[in-house]
DNA sequence: TTGATGATGAATGTCATTTTCAATAAGGAG
DNA sequence: CTCCTTATTGAAAATGACATTCATCATCAA
């Protein structure tokens, strides 16, 4: 299917890379705790909140990383393009996902069963540029998700989640 | 240009009995609290937080009606479809706004000075719809929001918010 | 009218995220 | 290399939105 084909050891390097430069243009310094961050964040397949993060920071060199640390180092990965903020369904808090090198893609959750399908199309994109410019707006970002039943839940006549 | 219109004292009724249906066939009951809020939420033109409406739902008629009374009211109108919960923004909570008797929509919103612009796409609409069916989903609902930088905005130099 | 049960105000709890602060580390100047 | 300024971090406390609790009040069917 869909396979987000991990970050080979080079293309960590470039996601460091990025981040640095991020950090460096801010004025701040380099440090071990925020390339752990990094590092685990960008290893993590699929979609992760962040406590995930959190707990893979740690285990990773026997260093612990502080959630506050964490915290304060996800908005310069977001910054840095090495991940994405993505709110998977209305409840369940904030998730993130790696972005470096990674091709866009919005998402589709069952209100059963919670299945997340990543999904692209390419004239929703366009429109969406057409839509900004129509209102003399330059696009930055965007959000998009759908809601909807899968299969399996319509049989099941599951229509929300217990 | 967008002029919400108001509902007018028929489509107030028209939401109210809309509520009503909802109340009953939860086996609850009627309560003027409740009335209170939906009436407040209906006739605020656009987008609103829940502190907003609870101040709203005061002033009305000297009646108070306490915070966790309207979060306790809310998913009620939501299911009604008096009201639809929008995220403006990566950060600013949670706003509402009217969905009973009027057209759906999507937000653009400029990062710079958090100016909202509200445009529809049948375009987009239909888009989702077959993304949604090639996965075997049906849709229920969907959240879109775009994110970008206005005119002025740009002339001023201004990428983000302060 | 009344009993069963839902609704409300007020207080308290929860949970994610932010802030504070003292101790520590980075890195440029000398 | 050493010193000095300033960012960084862990740890704890603070925030803030929202949920829950519970005693009291209101609704409505019998
Ligand atoms: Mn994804
Ligand atoms: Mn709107
Ligand atoms: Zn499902
Ligand atoms: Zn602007």
């Amino acid at each position: 299917m869909k396979k987000p084909h991990s970050l080979d050891e080079a293309g960590l390097q470039r996601a460091l890379a990025a981040l640095r430069r991020v950090v460096r243009e801010k004025g701040l310094r380099a440090s071990s705790a925020r390339e752990r961050v990094a590092l685990a964040a960008l290893r993590y397949g699929g979609h992760f909140t962040v406590e995930d993060l959190v707990r893979r920071s740690k285990d990773e060199r026997l260093e612990e990383t502080h959630a506050s640390t964490v915290y304060r180092t996800l908005p310069l990965l977001l910054e840095a393009g090495l991940l994405e903020e993505i709110r998977v369904h209305r409840d369940e808090g904030t998730f993130y996902e790696r972005a470096f090198e990674r091709e866009h893609h919005d998402h589709l959750v069952c209100v059963g069963c919670g299945a997340v399908v990543e999904f692209h199309s390419e004239e929703i994109e366009e429109v969406q540029r057409e839509v900004a410019v129509s209102f003399g707006f330059v696009l930055t970002g965007h959000s998009h998700e759908l809601r909807g039943t899968c299969t399996a839940c319509r049989e099941r006549g599951r229509e929300s989640r217990a």
